[in-house]
DNA sequence: CATGAATGAGAGTTCATTCAT
DNA sequence: GATGAATGAACTCTCATTCAT
């Protein structure tokens, strides 16, 4: 989080676990296989924290307002998430289509969003002619919003307003 | 475009320009100072290309339309791209708010599709109630596709169907 | 010794002690540090050896003679001996009055000697009115041939003669 | 003066002078040989000063008085002083006993005291026995003196001092 | 299992020197 | 004569990785 992937050296790691450095070679044979291990942990951790927020008898619209504002308090929190280290490990760690990690993610959280919008058109919250493609769009607004945080200034209100802009084609369409 | 900004070492440079070693440190002092050079020769070369490809008589939706094709065309040449590159080193240097390249790269972008998405509307060709909301939409899943394709492979058919998704969006609306 | 302190490169130290080039940034930062361990041991060793010297039955102009001879020989013996090196260090690292070291060691001198005039004009060996004038001329006339000894030849008999002028002082005075 | 003689590079001198760097090597093969002229130009017109400084009447006494002086003031003047400069050089330097221009400058300055105190011995105003070693014990302390301003802090009272204690020794013998 | 001292390839950088103009 | 862009050897320093203990 504070150093990103690439400035990040055994010793800094050795360091801040408090372990020695032929200790951390006994789990891990690289700097690599440190990072994947930490980013599986992390995303349990926070697919964890979203299911316990969600209330009872929330509605999906209300879910969906939940989810987005998680990914914005991350996306907000520069120094304190794995984005940048994470875009930077896969720019050289790419492996198999069916192996990435980053695209795992993505399709999950379109098909929970698909879900989420579909059960809103279902539940008369929501317009939608396309929830899928919706879903996909979200996502990757979501995305340019992230890498856009990490490598420029973005304000809160840039965040609200395409958050605000996603949403909003979700409900009137009129 | 190969190895990104972090991964190239002067040694790198030096050898594929077929200088010496401290003839670089004559115009650079140090590895940014090059791709910043780098950086500004490219967008200039990006903006002709564009301009000049613009037919006479065009639409403002075939001039969007160029545009959005010219970004999928970068965007999927991975390798031949400075995409990852111009993350790499703005994760590092994002350099005071008025100054950062990107951010300056990216209203410009906005801007210019903002007008003609208003040009669209005034011509009977969009229907668009926001047009620089739209904008930066597009802008963002352009990003979030851009970001896409450097973490993870990116069919071509899915690069279209999310231009196919907002382009629609300034259509139809009926 | 042999290349002073500017000339020696972290690589010379490497070859000669026969360890690693890294091996060696593990307990020192900078070639200044390995130097200024160099010059503690030097200065124990020397102290120890001068003072496994003296004859239990000394009397105080025995005891200078000998500390003025140790200084002949360090002092010829330009090639063996640490002197140009520490100079070359202390042109650039003077630190704070009180840390320097070569003041450090100038001060300690001038007092040993000082005590030894004082108990060789109290035992009637001595004549002199300002023992601790005399002991800091000393000193100085001892930097003096150091500094010359390193800068150009200096003949051994030339050494001895302001040796022998210094001590005369002491003497005679009648 | 500002660097001393292994700081500085041909860079800084070229643009000091205002002249191209092949300009220089036209003139000196390597940066020893422009040292080597700066040195003689500044010998020159230490001389100059010197001998214009001495007054038409004055006194054996005066004369050195007034040498001792200017010794001084250059000793303090750490920054705007050759000395440092000088020691680096000709620590690697020494050439030839005959063409050492350091061995040069201390005889001369020696035979020149040695025949203002043999001048103030026939006026009276000097006690001395042994005018060559009194000049050379002179020279040597302030060779002391100048290696110790250059490599730690020297307060001008302990310069006034050692110019008092050795003008001491010709005056009284009582 | 665990350690941490040791390794050495390779990074960025400097600078005396050259030579086509 | 004079220039200054270009050179490349050599420097300091870093860090993933190993291995005797």
């Amino acid at each position: 989080m504070e150093k990103g992937f690439k400035q990040v050296t055994m010793k800094d790691i050795v360091e801040a676990c408090g372990i020695s450095r032929g200790g951390l070679y006994l789990y891990f044979q690289n700097p690599g296989e440190v990072f994947e291990e930490v980013l599986k942990l992390e995303q349990q951790e926070a697919d964890d924290v979203f299911e316990q927020n969600i209330p009872e008898q929330a509605m999906p619209s209300d879910i969906l307002a939940l989810f987005l504002k998680e990914q914005k308090r991350e996306l907000l929190s520069r120094e304190h998430s794995l984005c940048k280290a994470t875009y930077e490990y896969f720019f050289d760690n790419q492996m198999s289509v069916r192996d990435n990690l980053l695209k795992k993610q993505f399709d999950a959280a379109v098909h929970v969003i698909e879900k989420l919008i579909q059960a809103g058109v279902d539940e008369g919250e929501f317009y939608c002619e396309d929830p899928r493609g919706a879903a996909r769009n979200i996502m990757y607004v979501l995305e340019g919003l992230k890498i856009a945080s990490q490598t420029r200034e973005i304000p809160e209100a840039a965040v609200d307003r395409e958050i605000f802009y996603v949403m909003q084609g979700l409900f009137l369409e009129e």
